[in-house]
DNA sequence: ATTTAGCACTCACTGATAAAGAGTGCTAAC
DNA sequence: GTTAGCACTCTTTATCAGTGAGTGCTAAAT
């Protein structure tokens, strides 16, 4: 266990260095009016949570830096909530005040807002698209041979996909066609579209159109595609600011992680509540070794849950951080509660 | 004039520079097979070429770097067109191949073909949405008191926005409301939604609901916004890669520049036919001085017209580069055009 | 039994100096 | 007109001493 006065210099350290990314020294650490002991008794007690594991040296003459495990230490149990700026506050307010009553417009915003905040990369992931359900179909023909389908969901979200339309199949049919489909298809939701379309459909169409096979295939490739779950990604540039990254192939080898969707994707998506933290190595991938990850949910009417995230590196102002993301997925949640 | 002599002696050198990033050097030069005579000549000749300006030193004593005013000569007089290999060939063939039915699908995947066969940064500039005409409106409600506009261009492009709906307007209301303007806009451009709406609709609207004005007003949020013209990027990272980037704040601030969307749409528009180059300082903006811009354009059906950049260093591989462009602009016009 | 002052030691960083190498410009010979 | 030869320039790399921040240990002070 650690005493009280090993607790005050191991947040002085942490505090310090996520501040001026420099080594700490016992020196500075004397300084600090909270700290009334000497730079030697100091030096004797960062050899004990060096021995135990929190900090570090660069080398055998440095000062210390905090490791995982000293921000794990950190993020449990030293954290004190921070108040944001009304400056903060303003921002985020006066970006949700104004109406966007579009998911992607509220969640491509927040993800801005979270990355100019921090300096950070923020990255967003939104609720599981096949969660939700079919709202309205609508095919739009564009010329003889083409058309457009158009998927709404019940969040608002839309779906387009052009496709070939068989030639011998008339407008008349098209639209019949279109009005079956609405009739069969609401409220199901997208990923069992495939499924219900054999199950239900498939034998509806032969009843009444003459090129039901043909159809059918068509329709299958307009409407049961990849629904991919996307990702909103913002201040990818932000990255490059952080002296941690002054190595180009650290900072290449990050993008290359983070623009690979679905395993960023599988890596965002939680089930649990209110804030986690993946520091350094808790993380999957090798890019992300130097990094931390926070991420925080929101949810979505009934029981869609997304998650917003960020990305920076392990020196990062955590209790900052926390509390603009409570705010903002907070926000977030509220925002899309108003809608359904 | 340059005798014949020298023009090799350019060309060799910025040959070279191209490939290596290395400042080049008489002996360098000599030792090329085409080259017959000695290193003492070639400096000879290299410090003429200086004198009129198409070379420099880096420092005193070193060998030679093209200068913007030689790439300029080097494009307008040496470039020897290149056939491609049939590995890019075939690569662009095959993402063709697949039948991609949507505007924006197949500019994104061009964005990216391009990128990824240069290891430069693409970025395709799509048409004047204004130009582009409302093929149809739908609307589609999602609850009491929210819908979604869903605007179809003949080119197949797909707007939406979701709005309020006024309380006191009912179902049916709103289905007349839609046909109404469907009928009185199909065809339309874009651009001059705003003004027809106020010439026919706003009248028509009065003799046909009761809260016209309202109706009117949520009509005109949902429908006359800003069609900003995208940009799609690729490869942003490519930037990276490049040594005359080594410099963070250099790629910094070319990123910034980059994500100026109106001022690059700005910079990308263009009437001429063919491919077009921007070297250095011709650039408009002061972080693409280190840059140079390669513009092609592309058409689509009748005379819209977008435009397909690429944008990587001075020191660029411009005859591959040309024709790359040739070939991916003229499959995207053709694609396009068996479209409309 | 803690805490602290003092001191030797370590290591990174800076700047100076030297040596090597690539390349030029000029001169004189071909 | 062309080229071989050579002195000169400038960058790059390595080496080395000096400086300073910081540590660990010991012995004195509390």
């Amino acid at each position: 266990m650690l005493t009280n006065r090993q607790l005050l210099i191991l947040q002085v350290i942490i505090d310090d260095f996520i501040l001026t990314a420099q080594p700490v020294g016992s020196r500075s650490i004397a300084k600090k009016e909270a700290v009334t002991f000497s730079s030697a008794t100091i030096r004797n007690e960062m050899a004990d949570l060096e021995e135990m594991g929190f900090i570090e040296k660069t080398h055998s003459s440095s000062g210390r830096v905090p490791s995982e495990k000293g921000y794990r230490f950190y993020v449990d149990h030293l954290l004190s909530p921070l108040r944001l700026s009304s400056q903060e506050i303003l921002t985020i307010r006066d970006a949700f005040d104004d109406k966007m009553m579009e998911f992607e417009r509220v969640v491509q915003k927040s993800a801005g807002i979270l990355s100019d905040l921090t300096n950070y990369t923020s990255i967003i992931l939104g609720p599981e698209v096949f969660e939700t359900k079919l709202k309205q179909l609508q095919i739009v023909p564009l010329s003889e041979q083409s058309a457009i389908a158009i998927l709404v969901t019940d969040t608002g979200h839309v779906e387009h996909r052009a496709f070939n339309v068989p030639v011998e199949m008339k407008g008349a049919d098209l639209e019949k066609m279109v009005n079956i489909l609405n009739s069969r298809l609401q409220g199901v939701p997208l990923v069992k579209l495939h499924e219900k379309l054999y199950s239900e459909i498939h034998e509806l169409l032969k009843t009444h159109t003459d090129q039901h096979e043909e159809a059918f295939q068509y329709l299958h490739a307009a409407l049961v595609d990849d629904h991919p779950t996307k990702l909103y990604i913002g201040g990818k540039t932000n990255i490059l600011m952080q002296p941690e990254f002054r190595d180009l192939d650290k900072v290449r080898s990050l993008y290359a992680t983070i623009e690979q969707e679905s395993e960023m994707a599988d890596l965002l998506r939680t089930d649990q509540k209110g804030i986690q933290v993946r520091i350094g190595q808790e993380n999957p991938f090798d890019a992300m070794q130097n990094c931390s990850l926070i991420t925080a949910s929101y949810h979505l009417g009934n029981d869609q849950v997304g998650t917003i995230a960020l990305l920076g590196p392990t020196r990062m102002e955590y209790n900052r951080m926390f509390s603009l993301m409570n705010v903002l997925s907070r926000h977030m949640t509220d925002t899309f509660r108003g809608w359904y």
